[in-house]
DNA sequence: ATACGTGCAAATTGTTTGCATCTAT
DNA sequence: ATAGATGCAAACAATTTGCACGTAT
């Protein structure tokens, strides 16, 4: 089964699904596919995102299986995930392109930047401490740019 | 109201705070009061954590307060919250040492270093993209020393 | 006296658990 | 066939809301 190379990513994704799985005696099943390709699709999710998306290719898939598959997903090392504002956990795969998130507390936005912005403070910690930032997962509060400009005048939402 | 330059730290608490609210037209209450100072005596609490202080000093305070309350001494600028671990926000009074955190996702323990780390990552954001980093609601999410060392064999917690 | 604040209970929202049934292996 | 996976409902936890009563001003 290892005859054609040649595989479309997200077949990968699935192959490499399948192995893992199965190196846990673990079961392949279209919801685990589903989820995973998901979270692949999405970017960012929280996991009532990654149950509506998952919906819409199958229904009836019940989102208690989204979060104890995410959770799996995770420990299965394949995606993590991140808090951003208040507590809603955004889920996304490993591998993905790594980001660090801006929150602006002023307009709610988040935005995202190279995780290079954090060189210098990985390696100060690291060095100073011990301690091993996980990129992934950091996202930063404070006003944005715009939100900065306006004198916080008309900010005021009910 | 600059009257009497001689008082505690509580008293100027105490005495800001009702001035704060009165400039909005709003009452000094008891249990406004036992939050705030709560928040202080705490340094870092989730709501529920003030709630039993709260409660030490005054048993019979309704949780829904307490939320109430937080929420208002943020609109009015005596305290900020952050999102540490979960989805756990924890308050901390505005003025207090400002602190980043560590938090290992090996053993769970939070750490707490200077916000100096962040001098550099600070400046830099703001340069390139005007977004100003709020230093007091920094967490930092990775792998202590401790947990690196050990190779992850028996770091297993129930 | 009067509007603001509080307590209590009920409603929400987000997440987890128990259990009978179903299915990948 | 058989252990693992899913769906459904109920249990939970955290937070919010509606409303009548209480109280600071």
């Amino acid at each position: 089964m290892s005859s054609s190379p040649r595989l479309s990513g997200q077949e990968k994704q699935d192959a490499s699904l399948a192995d893992i799985l199965r190196a846990r005696g673990l079961r392949l099943t279209a919801q685990r596919q589903l989820v995973l390709e998901a979270v692949y699709a999405l970017g960012h999710a929280t996991p009532d995102q990654v149950h509506e998306a998952v919906a819409r290719r199958a229904a009836g898939v019940n989102i208690t299986t989204v979060y104890r598959t995410l959770e799996l997903l995770e420990d299965l090392g394949l995606v993590t995930h991140t808090h951003l504002s208040h507590g809603a956990p955004t889920y996304h795969a490993v591998g993905e392109e790594q980001h660090v998130h801006l929150v602006c507390r002023g307009c709610g936005g988040v935005d995202e930047v190279s995780p290079s912005v954090l060189d210098g403070l990985v390696a100060d910690l690291r060095g100073s401490r011990g301690f091993r930032v996980d990129v992934g997962h950091v996202a930063l509060f404070g006003i944005c740019r715009q939100c900065a400009d306006q004198p916080a005048s008309e900010s005021e939402n009910l």
